[in-house]
DNA sequence: TAGAAACTATAAAGTAACTTTAAGGTCAAG
DNA sequence: CTTGACCTTAAAGTTACTTTATAGTTTCTA
């Protein structure tokens, strides 16, 4: 909890900071490596600070990673000014950009989970013919090699 | 390329098997040290030899790896006898488990879509007026403290 | 036949985004 | 005064690779 002092840094110790943000301890020192975020300041006995801010700007870099950005992209986005034209276009470019990489993803387990779903009915359960493998091992087989040669 | 005499090893060189099978040679090295796989032999220059199977097998692979199993998972799918009624259950347990967890991740990227989009919308382009920025900072005040995943 | 191009080998380091571990300081309560 | 719950740093571990460095082999070309 914050301190009850007056003329010292005020705040949230990291643990606090954590429970507030859902970012954990362990990972927010880590973003301040990466000069993703810097505590508010640091008590006497070392222990780092966050404000109020600071528990909102973690909160804020989390949704940017469940939105499966990278941290530089996050990075990015976190130095803009939005009172300038051009860091507004690299803010959508970046927005662009990645809903394109997130459909792309998107296609891919749809696909995938038909794939496996279509596999999983192989196998049945209770007989003794699972047929499971052998149907992995048929798909291996329809081999999309292209530059195919006969063994020598 | 193979050699012709028929007393030492035939087979593919690494960078054939590499192209037969649309796993790069280094990243074929990498399941070897992995224990995912073993080459038919060595040449006598040291060079590893594949055999269909071999290739085969690094198809079949490579299929599970796009199914998104983890090199563990794969493990355990590559040990097993189809004729053994409990590999048969080690399979289906895989399979399931993995079944969930891609649509979990489905479920997490449709929405995040969704949000993607609707934050796109924000910014219209020409006028000064991004509000994307803004937006974004609007939801991370709502802090709704869920996990998201990260990005492997 | 020399030399370059194109293959192969190993070992080690780099990558992303963290988590975990090790070794230790700080602080309130019993 | 010690226990336990915090906090600190630095370093190593994780996953599934790719990249780099160094060097041996083979084949093609001049």
């Amino acid at each position: 909890m914050a301190s009850l002092k007056p003329h010292i840094i005020q705040g949230y110790q990291i643990g606090q900071a954590a429970q507030l943000s859902g970012v954990s301890a362990a990972n927010i020192r880590y973003y301040q490596k990466e000069t993703l975020i810097e505590p508010l300041g640091t008590a006497a006995n070392g222990y780092r600070m966050y404000s109020d801010e600071d528990v909102h700007q973690l909160r804020f870099i989390r949704m940017l990673r469940t939105l499966d950005m990278s941290l530089t992209e996050v990075r990015s986005l976190l130095g803009l000014n939005l009172r300038k034209k051009t860091d507004c276009q690299t803010a959508r470019d970046t927005l662009d950009d990645h809903i394109g990489h997130v459909r792309e993803r998107l296609a891919e387990l749809a696909q995938l989970e038909t794939d496996l779903v279509a596999l999983r009915k192989r196998c049945n359960g209770q007989d003794a013919s699972c047929h499971l493998i052998e149907a992995l091992h048929d798909r291996a087989r329809q081999a999309p090699a292209t530059t195919g040669r006969a063994r020598p």
